[in-house]
DNA sequence: CATGAATGAGTATTCATTCAT
DNA sequence: CATGAATGAATACTCATTCAT
């Protein structure tokens, strides 16, 4: 008198609702090949399971799509090595360089997902709704400003070091590192970002471009002010 | 002796081809509403033409969007102020800050056209056969990074300077201050980036936020080698 | 348990499943109309079934054409007394009589089938796929110079008969019958072919039509060989 | 003052009309490519001439098939050495052998042009309209009979021989030759017809296939009567 | 509550025909 | 009378969603 189960759930050990079977399938094939052309039927299919099941569990096929979006953001965050949370321990140096692997990582992972969900604004803030919406930028964004933030309360970092624009510099790159592969080739089977461009990042970020204090261009002093006394107070 | 002129066309000007007359219609479509669900049927009723008339002037739709496409990214470069692309001219300061707004503002007006056709690479193939190319991100980074070299040689910047990963930063934060919106509302809604967000970027890359030369967090020297030591030579 | 039921197969007895249904319907519409200018949405119109349905039972508007057509082709099989495969039994004249009766007659309902699809051979490839691909004029011409043959084999044949070029002759007489039908007329108005036209072709093909033995036309010796001093010797 | 002429035709000697233009086009194009998949704008494009120029011509584009078609037929018979018009002269046996040769020839050329069109009921009607409709196989059919009625009459043919028959049989078989070829492969470029199939099916068709007089299979009489004595009489 | 066939609006593209110039 | 761009109905096919079983 129970309620029927489906057979793909008794071949399993039987203790996940299909709800959760659907999401994980779509989870994957979202991470397989992107949000872009994946139809309610694919899942349906790759789950073994009726066309219609879905929606017994979901309004519709964006639901179901911002739930799965949101299980494939927490795994891949789950899977990756986590950037240091605590500030003063540890190397900055080495710290930064983790954040900025931790980034590459992450928007590899999860901005082929998104490609296809920029025009569905209505699954995008469902997603957003979710609880711990951390993806999309904005929770790495935030979580490197506070680090940072940490860093510099703790005298690591010049007291008037950008943080923010830093955090949005560094978070920025992970972008751009990942946006020219996602606009030539195959979502998967992506090279690492070799570790000195991630080098290089660290330590401009922290050092800055400008002239090095005490430097000359002309022998006749600095034609322009240095750079560190144009921080923050222009 | 001519042909029929088409009925949207006469109560115009009337000096524009209807090939023009469409290609203006999808751009002001991309604008608005970015490249995704974008439909043949919807470009001909904005343009308050046929359906089938598309196929009088191009190959298909993607030749269209790519055109529309190309229209768009050059109508935007038009509007915006050129970046400064002389190196050693006016202030150093003041040319990032260009550099930056005009990514920032670039990206805002480009970023949701592009994203429809991650997927779609014929569109961006051809898109990417007609001249001046230098959208999509990559051109910028280029243009930015033999500046910065150009400004590397002449002295205004430090002879160890990592050119290459601060533009990799700066057009990366263009990206990251533009990506968020993408996610949560309509193209034609964005609103500009605050200038003081911008001057911050600028800052933080030209002077970086390490610890400034000589300050010590400790008294007791240094817990770690100071950063200008550390530029280039780990 | 089991899904819904198109609305038009309840009407029906109800055993018969959509499919079938769907090929039986474009089975008829070829049999009236034949397979020219035949499009889904006419079979679908007419089969009273949503249009897209065929995509559920087909791959493709092609698949179902060949299924319907081999249909076609077998029903029309079915309803036409069989030509004898065993050489040897019954007459020779009437053996040969029913071979050009069920090749006229088989022809009549086919050939209109095949007539659209000459220059779509992705059908035609599909339908000799099928099993039983005796129609299209090969089969039986074959079967004809087989069973000629072993009728040679048991001397009732003349054994120098060329019944290679006899099977050619009465599957082509069979062709010509039918082809000025189909250049002017809808293919369910045809009728058959009046007995003693099939009679007249029947002893053509066994007697010839050269001057019997022995005959002169000219008391003065035969102003040519005669027609049996040639056979196979020439 | 007087009419524009087409460009086209003025390049030309200036003495064909558009009309007798477009149709010379058309011919070309169903002589090349068949009838199926022939459009408008392939006619005017071919023609040099703009699209909508047919229609002040010509009622519409079956019109202009139709008028092609037979200009078709009628070059390629131009273009074929005529059968034997005359009875009684030259060798009976060769007299044959060229009706088939021409048959085979010209059914080659025009099946292809007709199999675009037997779903296309109103350009056969116009054609059939057309002088000189003596392709289809009919206008061949009854000049071979009538050819064969003369040389019985001549009494080079047996007194009793079926030339409506034997013609059907002669005309069938030009097709059973040609029909094979249509379904499999290109349009051109077909190889000839063996010699000796053409010499099989004239003597098949003179002489017939039964027992020669005389023979007896089983030492006791025939078994069946003679096929000489059934001709015409049962 | 699962099933999966049925639905039908929607997609890009073609092409005979019209008609202002 | 020629022009050729404009027209729009038609084509095969897709896919999110529904619903009788």
């Amino acid at each position: 008198m129970s309620p029927r189960k489906a057979a793909v759930l008794q071949a399993d050990g039987g203790d996940r609702t299909l709800r959760e079977h659907l999401i994980a399938t779509a989870e994957r094939l979202i991470a397989e090949h992107g949000t872009a052309g994946l139809t309610v039927r694919a899942i349906a299919r790759e789950a073994r399971v009726a066309d219609g099941v879905l929606y017994n569990h979901f309004a519709d096929k964006e639901e179901l799509l911002a739930l799965a979006l949101h299980a494939h953001v927490r795994s891949v965050e789950r899977s990756l090595a986590e950037p240091p949370r605590r500030a003063g321990e540890g190397d900055l140096d080495a710290n930064l360089r983790a954040y900025i692997a931790y980034g590459v990582a992450l928007h590899l992972a999860i901005l082929p997902a998104f490609a296809g969900l920029l025009h569905q604004p209505t699954v995008l803030a469902r997603f957003a709704g979710l609880p711990n919406p951390m993806a999309g930028g904005r929770g790495l964004l935030d979580e490197l400003a506070e680090y940072l933030r940490a860093e510099r309360r703790l005298g690591r970092l010049a007291p008037d070091a950008g943080v923010e624009a830093a955090a949005t510099l560094i978070v920025g790159a992970c972008h751009q590192l990942v946006l020219p592969r996602l606009l030539t080739g195959a979502p998967a089977s992506f090279e690492p970002i070799p570790d000195d461009v991630i080098d290089d990042l660290t330590q401009t970020v922290l050092n800055g471009i400008a002239l090095p204090p005490g430097s000359d261009t002309s022998g006749a002093g600095p034609a322009q002010p240095h750079a560190s006394e144009l921080r923050r107070d222009q």
